[in-house]
DNA sequence: GGCTATACATAACACCGTCATGCAAAACGG
DNA sequence: CCGTTTTGCATGACGGTGTTATGTATAGCC
């Protein structure tokens, strides 16, 4: 029943439809009761809610294969991340509507773990500088990207200008890591193009 | 009264109580119906809140003084931008729930004006490169701030991290605009202690 | 087989945004 | 200057929300 319920409230997000105690035990065949032995009441719902986005993110860019180049598979990790909350827009809004009370934190900062380790690589690699310190650049790119994916959710930017401008931020944020401007804009190129699904 | 009323939902978005609509009113000594006189609704009394906040960005923003060096004033904005949310966090939220329904889209869009005019005297000043896009830097500089801000406000980054990374960031993107890294440095150094306050 | 504990249904509660109705005061036209 | 209209707001009710006290049935255990 629980992870019925978590399922389904996540198909209402995907759907548009607000998500209310009523209509979501209403469609699973259960009754209010089911989300208060299970999840304490709906902000305990919304928790495992945001929990099954992470988890999700954290699923999708686990199939960005690692390349030898740490920096276009930094790019590539972006890219997959976008699209992961473009795919899902109304859960990744959920995902950081707070950052409190989530059940697994460590499982949430598995994305984040992950662009660390890409950016130790680089670091590692030559391709960053030997000073430079990998969970800011991870911290930085992170940012940036929401920013942008967050502005363009909300409807304040264009969806277009996801792709016209996150490339270009991360190439700038490389390029201040220590990477050699040239190698990192075709890095990022080639990158990106891994983490976009088909086009 | 429709001024009052806006003025004390963003009383109580600072003062962190829920902003419902019989708290509203109570306070205010008046009726329920007069949301509906003026605004139409609750919807209506959150996008001239929303409005609100932009026209006290607005007015932040416009106390920075323009220097000689634009990179400088673009980082003075970027760390005014920064102060404005961290002082009013809730209204700064609810300004970015969502994009539609404002009454005076253009006052809405003369934070970002100021930022793609000092972007356009970098590159007049030679600072930026000739082939540059002020608006394209403006965009990014904002996206980076507002995905940083954001990440800090929902606790997701612990606070210190703005003063760490978001000048970092400007000076990335200020040297991917065609800026020498050193002065770009050294721009954003001095800008950001001049848009932060009190320090 | 009896006991306990867990999972769920029922139904009521307080609160929310909304709006139909009514009324008083301001604005207006003669 | 008085009657009319319009505007601004108070009252009260309605449906919907999350929450929870109460009852019940099912499962697990000794």
């Amino acid at each position: 029943m629980r992870a019925a319920l978590v399922e389904r409230a996540a198909e209402m997000l995907a759907r548009r439809e607000p998500v209310t105690l009523r209509a979501l035990v209403e469609g699973a065949g259960a009754s209010t009761m089911a989300v208060y032995t299970h999840f304490g009441g709906m902000p305990g719902l919304w928790s495992a809610v945001r929990q099954e986005g992470f988890t999700r993110l954290t699923a999708r860019l686990a199939t960005v294969p690692a390349t030898d180049d740490p920096v276009r598979d930094l790019a590539a990790l972006g890219a997959a991340y976008v699209a992961n909350a473009l795919a899902v827009p109304a859960l990744y809004r959920a995902m950081f509507d707070t950052a409190a009370d989530l059940e697994d934190p460590a499982a949430a900062a598995a994305p984040f773990a992950a662009l660390v380790a890409c950016a130790a690589r680089a670091r590692e690699g030559g391709r960053f500088a030997a000073d430079s310190d990998p969970e800011a650049v991870a911290t930085r790119l992170w940012a940036a990207g929401h920013g942008l994916t967050m502005l363009v959710l909300t409807g304040v930017l264009p969806a277009e200008s996801l792709e016209g401008h996150a490339p270009a931020v991360a190439a700038a944020l490389f390029v201040a890591a220590g990477d050699d401007p040239e190698r990192a804009h075709r890095s990022v190129r080639a990158g990106w193009a891994t983490g976009t699904p088909s086009r």
